[in-house]
DNA sequence: GAAGAAATATTTGTATACTTAGTAATTTCA
DNA sequence: TGAAATTACTAAGTATACAAATATTTCTTC
């Protein structure tokens, strides 16, 4: 054996093209950066990424499976652009699987799990005394991972997770207003309450609600701007 | 204009040669006809379909997503292989939002498709009388699909028939025995008779049950069958 | 004969080329 | 001038070709 032994090849990526453009993509979706409706040209995107259009084809299958973008044969793909009614339908499913989330999390999480939460919501605190909104959404969208990984069901974490993400594009006028941070702010802090109370019934019945209130928060702002409509 | 002016082309199929490959495999997996575990073999399905490798590339990405398959980078695809905590999990999900559509479908169920269920429900009457388990296993997924459509939830209805794809390929075990046969059939009664009660959280309870029990019905088989675990 | 290394084969990932469908523009005819 | 139809163009679907990585086999060495 010598000094030089093959080392690990630092492989790069351990990722397919395909699958960097598709997450990529997906950022660009969930973010904002292209705006729902927006046609998507394949051989657009193959150039901005110096690739050739069959990754790109394959990125954009996977989401279209995972909901983010539209395929119709021969005319290819654009941003999801819901309607108001289905997107309504996405926050009220959203809700319940959030409520499923917290009331199996509430019998499950481990000691340390709590505290993690628990510690999250004293930083969101801060973010909403310093009328931070992208840091508040960040810390809020934490606050629900880990209740997420509270319920130790990977299967659970990952259809979660996933809803999550295939909402997001229409979540971004939700903090808008700082009272609505703090109200969002409050409802946490029960719902941590009744996590740290083991009251399990209780903690999902909050959440569905806080779940609820976000959906109508933002179909009231969408049906109140329908030009903004994103 | 003569008498042989141009007719619709009879559009073989409004589909694309991807599409079709994939809703043939998705078909091959969910009824068994290839076993968990198998690895898939590119070039071998495009000759199967006589086509390229492009088109069946693009259904093992969609059918990847959809978690009928899983890919590794490099390793190709194979049928996903759960074990036996995993298809648990999946159930407990299962159970959960079955118990979600039930219970909205009840609120919001017309007269007609109230009576379509039941209609269902005595089909199925007669499946159990012949002890044809094929029979009722087709009748039964027309049952529950027949509650999601209830939901008038386009959303929902995706999601839960999408879950519901997922776990067949581990439902096969579900009604061996006709004695399992019978407990169905009894358990979707009381269902439907708290549908018809507009009883929408007894309807919830008792269908999370229904599902909880063919959950555990197929680990205990598994278990018991380790060998033939599929 | 077994273990490891080199060579070969197989298979996936990506690029390019070609085919076909859909769309827009232009032309023709009423 | 307006509508229908033809043509041209664009973009998606598919096939083929090539490159890169993994799997397999063979060969060498102990």
């Amino acid at each position: 054996m010598t000094v030089t032994e093959k080392m690990e090849p630092i492989r790069v990526a351990n990722e397919t093209l395909a699958s960097q453009i598709r997450n990529c993509l997906a950022d660009d979706i969930t973010s904002g950066a292209i705006a729902p409706g927006t046609q998507i040209d394949e051989q657009e995107v193959a150039e901005r990424f110096g690739a050739s259009r069959t990754p790109v084809r394959e990125a954009l299958r996977e989401l279209a499976s995972s909901g983010l973008v539209t395929i119709e044969p021969r005319r290819g793909a654009r941003v999801v652009e819901l309607t108001l009614d289905r997107i309504g339908e996405m926050f009220e499913v959203m809700a319940e699987i959030e409520a499923m989330c917290v009331r199996i999390a509430t019998e499950r999480m481990t000691t340390l799990e709590r505290y993690q939460l628990h510690h999250l919501h004293n930083i969101s605190h801060k973010h909403v005394l310093d009328e931070n909104i992208d840091e508040y959404d960040a810390t809020n969208k934490q606050f629900h991972t880990t209740i997420y990984n509270g319920t130790h069901s990977s299967f659970l974490i990952e259809l979660a997770s996933n809803l999550r993400q295939r909402i997001a594009p229409f979540r971004r006028a939700q903090f808008r207003g700082i009272q609505r941070l703090l109200i969002s702010y409050e409802e946490h802090a029960a719902i941590l309450n009744s996590i740290f109370a083991k009251d399990s019934d209780t903690a999902a019945k909050l959440m569905r609600a806080h779940m609820l209130v976000a959906g109508a928060v933002y179909t009231r702002y969408a049906y109140e701007h329908p030009s903004r409509l994103e």
